[in-house]
DNA sequence: GTCTATAAACGGATAGAC
DNA sequence: GTCTATCCGTTTATAGAC
């Protein structure tokens, strides 16, 4: 039998079969420019295919994007679920530590798979920037295929803060996929923040573990009082 | 003199000059639609005036971008720095409360000026989407116009929290910056979390003080460890 | 499956009449 | 300042040779 599997070489300039190098410069190229921004010609050229071979695999531009993201997050749900799965089956239905839950939805977003792919981990930045993209297109491919993960996390989540009503969890959820995605779509707004290099750069780890204290405190923050605020004050 | 001046009128249909008709079009449909796939003929319809309206008062496509924003952020980050202003010195020299400095940024943010115009409202939710552009063109002018609030925040922050290193302050903020643009940007990305509808819907007052609480506490989390997070072990 | 060539529509921008 | 008409490059998509 054949030694290494083709897919599974990493080899500068793998020659891999078309559709598979279209998605890899759709990816890199919607990351880098957003999906409007983003021709068919620089795809394609990105690829080093021909112009054609987008229509000829895909049908259309609108497709190529769908499929773009389609081809990855099944896998990394998967994974997502697994990784509850496994842990909820060890707790034996005692509530998640808030820590392991977030970790895990998170932890997988950041460093996927084996992880030598580093495909995975250009996708993951690709997520961040579709979640802050125009309603429709896009968003409803992700609302979609992400319902069930989230409606896993979510439960996992009201176990294991009580404390909080189903209403204010669900804003919770929001604020922390808002820290998520902006962290994951580039380290480049960082430079708004600090215009100096950082000193441990932008590797996922380092990221993942900044991130969850600041996103464990805040889910675990008291619950809103409901009266006015001090801006309520009329100027 | 006259009765009301004609920039406060707010009745139907009022009618304003051309150039602000134009960048009124254009921040809705940037919001909506984003930069690139927002096109010209798009703009001067929804303003309905001459398609070469656009290019004679402001050039091209790319300078109108920038005078929507820089219309407005102006006036916001002046409000800002003298929300600020006021505060620090009322304190004298102590740090200010944490929840204080939040919200002086934030509900400057999301409830602007006299409030009566809504305007701004749609402007703190194009800034939202902004921040999650790709890099270069919009970015430059939102780095430029915001880096002395930014520079100013950072130090009322790090008073307020001085077990913090610089480092782990501005991932801070980057991760807080995340939620608020995350919010701002429209509320459809709720959705994806809550598929039925929110009792207190998305009214500005509402979400701040949702987020603040949780944008607060995930400040004043711990600050990281620097060991090996349960992720690392190999699957 | 891959290529060239081209269709058909749309993009931003401008010249010139009014 | 506003309008019509138009230039000209780019876009997505397809037809048809190989």
């Amino acid at each position: 039998m054949a030694a290494i599997p083709i897919k599974n070489r990493l080899s500068p300039k793998a020659p891999q079969d078309t559709p598979s190098r279209i998605l890899e410069a759709a990816e890199r190229l919607f990351l880098q420019h957003g999906f409007a921004a983003t021709s068919m010609r620089m795809i394609t050229a990105e690829a080093e295919v021909n112009l054609a071979a987008v229509n000829y695999h895909f049908g259309s531009k609108d497709a190529l994007i769908e499929a773009v993201f389609t081809r990855r997050l099944g896998p990394l749900n998967r994974q997502r679920l697994g990784h509850l799965d496994r842990l909820e089956s060890l707790a034996e239905g005692a509530p998640l530590k808030l820590e392991t839950i977030v970790e895990a939805f998170i932890g997988s977003a950041f460093v996927n798979e084996g992880s030598a792919n580093d495909g995975a981990r250009l996708f993951a930045q690709l997520l961040g920037r579709a979640y802050s993209e125009p309603s429709g297109g896009v968003r409803d491919i992700l609302y979609n295929q992400n319902k069930e993960v989230i409606k896993r996390f979510k439960a996992a989540l009201k176990k294991a803060l009580p404390h909080l009503s189903a209403e204010e969890l669900v804003w919770r959820m929001h604020f922390v996929f808002g820290s998520i995605s902006y962290t994951q779509s580039g380290t480049d707004a960082l430079r708004l923040v600090a215009k100096y290099e950082l000193s441990d750069g932008s590797y996922p780890q380092t990221v993942v573990k900044r991130l969850l204290p600041f996103l464990c405190a805040g889910l675990q923050a008291p619950a809103t009082m409901h009266a006015p605020t001090v801006l309520a004050k009329v100027s």
